[in-house]
DNA sequence: TCAAATTATGTTATATTATAACACTACACT
DNA sequence: AGTGTAGTGTTATAATATAACATAATTTGA
């Protein structure tokens, strides 16, 4: 896999050095707005850098979100094959590695006995920060 | 759970009908164009009767194309809990009812222990169609 | 080595998707 | 009857993403 290794363009290298600055997922607009001063001015220039970064696995998009996060999996070196976990009440995204799941939906096929070429799967639920913000006694 | 019994507004009718007419998921400002002439005028109707169709699960988001298609699994009574299969080809989207994927999503925890209250899986690849159309010799 | 192909950039305009805000109506419950 | 909740209609606008075109930089390979 040489797409992996292959420098990284001026811009490719503006964008995912915010993105990977944010612990947080950040939006396309605010990479933007956030760029600027570094000689970003419109959203196609984010918007290619951003296609780029995930085509080559450095970044991905959380669908629910429309945000983009940088890759936590050292072997992601292909889009679509992600796995998530959300927190509704804080938004933070983590990047599950679990080789477990990773065979069973790697092994998963349809009725037709297709198999998938990617996926993404998105868990959604409270994180243990937020849950101890909230404690049960305050939950109803 | 008799959310899922109610009887469904006038807007939420026209809008349920319209997206189970169609085989494949459609686009809010499709729904609306197609439904002007039942009355309804602009993107807040079509978005509102939308959010209170997938909160009762009646319909499904398909999180990577902003589109809406209707529940095929009956006992699909909350949002949050639906896996697709994708063709990237021709865009077709199939809901996926298998009950040992289903059980492994469930049981799923991450390593701080912490299960999920939903999940949203979708799985990417070529549909049979799609595949018969295109034959290996002229795949490359 | 130099022409062709590919990749990246810069820019303007526009398309697409989604929500804010406000006034009003329908209906259920007590 | 009064209050709360859900639904409707409407205008305007926010947020997200791409089309299209001109140009520059870079790789490739004959
Ligand atoms: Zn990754
Ligand atoms: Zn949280
Ligand atoms: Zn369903
Ligand atoms: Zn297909």
């Amino acid at each position: 896999m040489d797409k992996k290794n292959k420098p990284l363009s001026k811009n490719q290298k503006i964008v995912l050095d915010f993105i990977q600055k944010n612990k947080k997922p950040v939006k396309a607009y605010s990479i933007l707005s956030n760029v600027k001063r570094k000689g970003i001015n419109a959203p196609p220039q984010v918007y290619r850098a951003l296609d780029k970064l995930i085509e080559i696995g450095k970044i991905h998009r959380v669908e629910s979100q429309n945000s983009f996060v940088a890759c936590k999996v050292s072997d992601c070196d292909t889009p679509h094959k992600t796995i998530f976990s959300i927190c509704n009440s804080c938004e933070i995204v983590s990047e599950i590695k679990d080789p477990k799941l990773f065979k069973q939906l790697k092994d998963f096929s349809d009725n037709d006995g297709i198999k998938f070429d990617g996926y993404n799967l998105e868990f959604f639920g409270t994180c243990k920060a937020c849950k101890n913000k909230q404690p049960e006694s305050t939950q109803h």
